[in-house]
DNA sequence: GCCGTTTTCGGCCCGACTGTTTTCAGTCG
């Protein structure tokens, strides 16, 4: 197993044991070594020592040796009993608003309800209401929760819903009695997958602040009124969460409502040992108030940098803050060109002098134009024969823009074998070539990952595009171990694209931090067939900082003539 | 199950809101 997967099974462990009602702690500790298993650096193979593993904190010496075993055999004991005592569709239930572990646990033992259709079923026969802590208004909730769960997945893209999150911000500011108010939450931290939309407001009247929330044109049910803290969903689906505070709490309540969960109990954690209490109020020291007039004054308390919040996951970023090596996160500004572009030469909507007019408008110096390559029929790639033109047009469109430079690229498709679709002659005649996957995704994940390390090899590859191929929302990535894919781009000195199209944001920034480790650097790349999408590349810096990168990490924060060096540089190796 | 400037046992973050109760458990973030 990789440690992709042995994340998931520790995830998947600390949900049983949560079903099962187990220690809460003891489920915690799984939630914990999972994550510090992910943030590590660590390389998983069969071979991997229980000593390696124990030096991360989180991990002790009982989890090292089940993850010992799971790289070795892809088994273990704990995991198939769990699974033996719960069946997978209870599992799901979870998904279900205002359903937790406990209830959960009480429906299957009581009612032996093990997925969300025959829970529907209860609900609906009157079955849930009237056992012990049922009520009627629990079983319509829950009912409610169901119909939420099918209609949406429950799930949006951050690009989705981020105009609706402001425009709701917008609203609850005009407000009179509102002196301040942010986003909050995983829309603040820039999560690609957002669950709901969260918001802190300042104000010395938190109940008109709320009436007036509730009210809102956009509200199509109240989930929760309180006296300062309440949540809506709004007419697409989504829901919103306001907290109201006073302009003196505001910055801790902005901090708190910012999270993420783990991040502020890693905070409390480390606070309390300090004998200061945080909570979304302030910070404590006796009873005492510790005065902050912003999140700077906050981490400044404990001797802390300020820490972005795209970084507030708990992946080592408050050790790192207090030990003063935050890294400066690379800035939109920083992005000094732009690649892969499709124009109408193969499946984009645009002419390459729209696209390259219109970046040069947004201050870019350069342009990398890619179109498909001949085996991408579907999406008109070019022929052998089309080249010359196609370099042509270039040319043609260089001369006509000052001071701004095309590069002359391909996005070649990697194919079964690892090989790409044009002979080295062709290859030659490119500035650069992103090699991708577009095709036979149902590969066993050793062939695949063998498969784009062939084409990594290949001395024409510049950079991987779309790494591990997902869809967010619709499309898992193919089977791939992509640590074994970035230690061999390292090596062949390949760089990786976060291919900023807001549906896919691939290289996960998980994965870009473990990149980054090992020396590999990343393009913040488009992808774009349209005009407008040609800005998509601002995502993509959002997630490039989430990986912690700084303009030196980025390839294309380079002016244009290092970026002409150093592709010709990647030429000759 | 993990961890240690309260150290090898005894803790483990903190509070709002809801719905069920009649003082609180469960859920959420």
């Amino acid at each position: 197993m990789d440690k992709k997967e042995i994340v998931n099974v520790l995830e998947r462990i600390s949900v049983l044991l949560e079903l099962k009602g187990s220690n809460p702690f003891r489920t915690r500790a799984y939630q914990n070594a999972a994550r510090a298993l992910e943030a590590s650096s660590i390389s998983i193979g069969g071979d991997i020592s229980a000593k390696e593993l124990e030096k991360i904190k989180g991990i002790g010496s009982r989890i090292a040796e089940q993850i010992q075993a799971l790289a070795r055999d892809d088994d273990l004991d704990l995991l198939r009993e769990l699974a033996e005592d719960i069946p997978p569709g209870v599992i799901d239930l979870l998904k279900i608003p205002t359903l937790g572990p406990k209830k959960i646990k009480y429906l299957y033992q009581t009612l032996k309800i093990e997925n969300i259709s025959e829970l529907e079923l209860a609900c609906e026969e009157n079955r849930l209401s009237g056992l012990p802590n049922f009520g009627p208004k629990t079983q319509e909730n829950i009912l409610k929760g169901i119909q939420s769960v099918k209609k949406y997945s429950g799930s949006f893209l951050y690009a989705d819903i981020y105009k609706q999150a402001v425009e709701v911000l917008e609203n609850i500011k005009s407000h009179k009695l509102v002196q301040k108010a942010d986003l909050a939450g995983s829309i603040r931290r820039k999560k690609e997958i957002i669950r709901d939309i969260d918001m802190v407001a300042a104000t010395d009247k938190p109940q008109q602040v709320m009436d007036f929330f509730l009210s809102l044109e956009q509200v199509s049910d109240v989930i929760a009124r309180g006296a300062s803290k309440s949540s809506i969903k709004l007419n697409t689906g989504i829901d919103v969460d306001i907290r109201a505070v006073s302009p003196l709490q505001y910055p801790y309540a902005l901090h708190h409502f910012t999270g993420s969960k783990e991040h502020n109990t890693a905070m409390r954690s480390m606070a309390k040992k300090k004998r200061i209490k945080i909570n979304e109020y302030g910070l404590f020291k006796n009873g005492t108030l510790i005065g902050c007039k912003d999140e700077k004054d906050f981490f400044n308390v404990f001797k802390m940098e300020y820490i972005p919040p795209e970084l507030r996951e708990n992946y080592g970023e408050i050790e790192a803050a207090k030990e003063g090596r935050l890294p400066k996160l690379v800035k939109k500004q920083d992005i000094k060109g732009i690649f892969h572009i499709h124009t109408d030469f193969s499946d984009g909507s645009m002419t390459m002098l729209q696209a390259c007019s219109y970046l040069k408008g947004l201050g870019m110096q350069y342009a990398g134009i890619t179109e498909h390559s001949k085996t991408a029929a579907y999406a008109r790639g070019l022929k052998e024969a089309g080249i010359e033109e196609y370099f042509k047009e270039i040319e043609k469109v260089e001369k006509t823009l000052e001071d701004f430079t095309i590069f002359k690229g391909i996005e070649s498709d990697i194919l079964p074998e690892g090989e790409l679709d044009y002979s080295d002659d062709i290859l030659d005649e490119f500035d650069f070539v992103i090699i991708a996957i577009h095709s036979h995704f149902n590969m066993q994940e050793k062939k695949m990952t063998d498969r784009i390390i062939t084409a990594i090899k290949n001395r024409h590859s510049t950079m991987l595009g779309h790494p591990t191929g997902r869809i967010l929302l619709a499309r898992d990535p193919y089977k791939v171990d992509i640590a074994r894919v970035i230690d061999k781009a390292s090596e062949y000195g390949v760089d990786l694209e976060i291919n900023a199209n807001p549906h896919r944001l691939d290289l996960d920034w998980r994965m870009v931090k473990y990149a980054k480790n090992k020396e590999v650097k990343i393009f913040i790349n488009p992808d774009a067939h349209h005009l407008e999408n040609l800005n998509d590349y601002m995502y993509g810096v959002d997630i490039a900082r989430k990986g912690w990168l700084e303009a030196k990490d980025v390839a294309n924060t380079m002016d244009r003539h290092k970026m002409r060096k150093y592709l010709k540089e990647k030429r000759s190796r």
